[in-house]
DNA sequence: AATATATGTAATATATATTTAACATAATGT
DNA sequence: ACATTATGTTAAATATATATTACATATATT
């Protein structure tokens, strides 16, 4: 399964240095973020949503 | 203006105690998210979102 | 071959979300 | 009046998200 938000990213030709910067976060923590393996805060959320031009539904909820 | 996530709960019957503790936190978290002073983790968001039959979208999302 | 870019990953430090415990108040029921 | 329930709030402790620094690798470019 691949990652949406990585998806999203690419999409808008960014880089995950890029990504971070954007959101005023590191690099380190978008990879994490996009491995799944992280539990973010819903502001930092919000931020790479907006980013993306995403909605928090779009990239981090999924039916169950 | 009124909390969407406090709205949700209570036309759901619960108080914050108990949607505290279906989401595994506790009644003081539940408060200062309602209040709006908080970063909650997005887990903790999915969790309230589920056992509010609401998504993310509906309780933490605004269009801008 | 050498350099630059993008990403993976690990160790430690720092900021902050969340818990725990406690006390306060308002509302309701007996 | 008394007890109970729901919520507000605060202080200190704990867990964990995030930053910082560093090194590694793979790929593309010159």
């Amino acid at each position: 399964m691949v990652n949406k938000i990585k998806l999203a990213r690419i999409e808008k030709g960014l880089t995950q240095a890029q990504l971070a910067k954007r959101v005023n976060a590191t690099r380190q923590t978008i990879g994490l973020i996009e491995k799944g393996e992280y539990n973010p805060s819903l502001n930092l959320c919000i931020a790479i949503a907006k980013e993306l031009e995403k909605t928090l539904n779009d990239l981090f909820w999924e039916e169950s």
